[in-house]
DNA sequence: AGTCCACAGGAAGGGCAGGCGA
DNA sequence: TCGCCTGCCCTTCCTGTGGACT
């Protein structure tokens, strides 16, 4: 392509007037609605709890649970900046670790919390209790009662252990001019069954319940939404109450029912479309699946992928074995020049990509013939298409779908 | 009732890379 | 530079397990 082909590109998109999009920022999570709907008795409830520390007394730790989507991150954030503009005295730390490389060892999350309060710790390399007195010693130092927000907290009780979170639940007990707080928010209302009922007990000193969004619910936030963020006309008519049934359906995600609103948008616009219809929230829907799931295969390391390309190969009406998935998968890295792991890490992989969703795997019996796991895959034709595709382009298939 | 299969999956630790502090 | 510490990926060793078979 010649670069004045580059340059009427990009000035035609400077130049043209936007058909579809007013402001798009809108249909993302990041943008935080002035008034939020449906969530009164939430925020309510939070307010009271947090309230005392515009007294400057420390506030009950608290646990809010609720499915992906229903609000917690977002009435979290609203209600502890409204307390934050209160009194200066109060701090607010939010973490989220769901984040990759966040929350996956007790030395990144403490890392990350020193540089939430503006201290900084090397990747790697300290000991892990000078990382915990550096923490202290900010906390101190700032003199306030911090709220520290742990978005995801399941996250870290899977990855590290409730260790971490027993060490923080005590730390007022170091503390003199300080305090510090946790609300914690977790997607997964059975997590805490299996804490230590030590830190479940001053974890969850208040608790608080997001209900999913229903159908009507979420079309009220989409229709709060679409005003600002679409050009006027461009939705057809039962575009949002699309949207919103679909995300319904899904319990009652009002993330999903934006991006529904926000892709359908974009696949309008690519087309040079001047009308958002019903069929564009479909394609919408299937798009959204296939992205997340191409991305999180771009992502894997070679070896998961010599695995999953074993699976695929073997994959038919029934499902395939630990060990038919081995002696292809020994082949396949054989043949392609990478290091052949052992069957223990190979169930490891196996397992991480059962977790990601791309297969499913159950444990069986099978008797005399032993204890196995029968894995299948668990992608639709279309995208099981895209990943032979990701496969073929890593060298692990040929353009048959073959490992030879 | 006992045996045995084909693994699952926990525990411990090796080896390497990256980084700190003396 | 060296000793120490952590993360990460992996191996080795081991115990546990459900149900068909004897």
């Amino acid at each position: 392509m010649k670069q004045t082909d580059l340059k009427n590109i990009f000035s035609h998109y400077r130049e043209r007037a936007p058909t579809i999009f007013k402001n798009k920022e809108l249909l993302t999570e990041r943008f935080s609605p002035g008034n939020i709907l449906h969530r009164d008795p939430q925020i309510n409830q939070l307010a009271r709890i947090v309230a005392p520390a515009v007294g400057g007394e420390k506030i009950s730790n608290t646990f809010i649970f609720g499915t992906v989507g229903t609000g917690k991150t977002l009435v979290t954030r609203h209600v502890t900046a409204e307390l934050e503009k209160e009194s200066p005295a109060i701090k607010t730390l939010y973490i989220n670790c769901k984040m990759k490389r966040v929350s996956d060892t007790e030395y990144r999350l403490l890392a990350e919390l020193v540089r939430a309060l503006g201290g900084s710790v090397p990747a790697t390399g300290l000991p892990t209790d000078q990382v915990y007195t550096r923490f202290f010693s900010l906390l101190e130092q700032q003199k306030k009662t911090t709220v520290l927000i742990l978005d995801e907290v399941d996250n870290i009780i899977k990855n590290i252990g409730d260790d971490v979170l027993y060490s923080l639940l005590r730390v007022n007990q170091d503390l003199h001019d300080a305090h510090l707080s946790l609300i914690g928010i977790s997607n997964d209302v059975q997590f805490t069954d299996g804490l230590d009922p030590r830190v479940k007990s001053s974890l969850s000193e208040e608790e608080i319940i997001f209900p999913p969004y229903n159908a009507t619910q979420l079309q009220d936030i989409l229709l709060q939404r679409t005003a600002e963020a679409f050009q006027e006309g461009v939705l057809d008519r039962g575009v949002v109450a699309k949207a919103a049934a679909l995300a319904a359906q899904e319990h009652g995600d009002a993330r999903k029912a934006l991006d529904l609103l926000r892709v359908a948008g974009e696949v309008v616009e690519r087309q040079g479309g001047q009308k958002v219809l019903i069929d564009h929230i479909d394609s919408a829907s299937q798009k959204l699946d296939t992205d997340r799931t191409t991305e999180v295969l771009r992502t894997q390391p070679k070896q998961s992928l010599a695995v999953l390309a074993s699976i695929i190969t073997l994959s038919g009406d029934h499902g395939v074995q630990t060990g038919d998935v081995l002696s292809v998968y020994e082949k396949i890295a054989a043949s392609r020049g990478l290091k052949v792991l052992t069957q223990r890490r190979i169930s490891d992989l196996i397992n991480e990509l059962d977790m990601l969703g791309i297969i499913s795997s159950r444990v069986v019996s099978k008797g005399r013939y032993g204890r196995t796991r029968e894995i299948r895959v668990m992608l639709d034709p279309a995208l099981l298409d895209k990943t032979r595709k990701i496969l073929e382009e890593n060298y692990l298939l040929d353009r048959l779908g073959r490992f030879s």
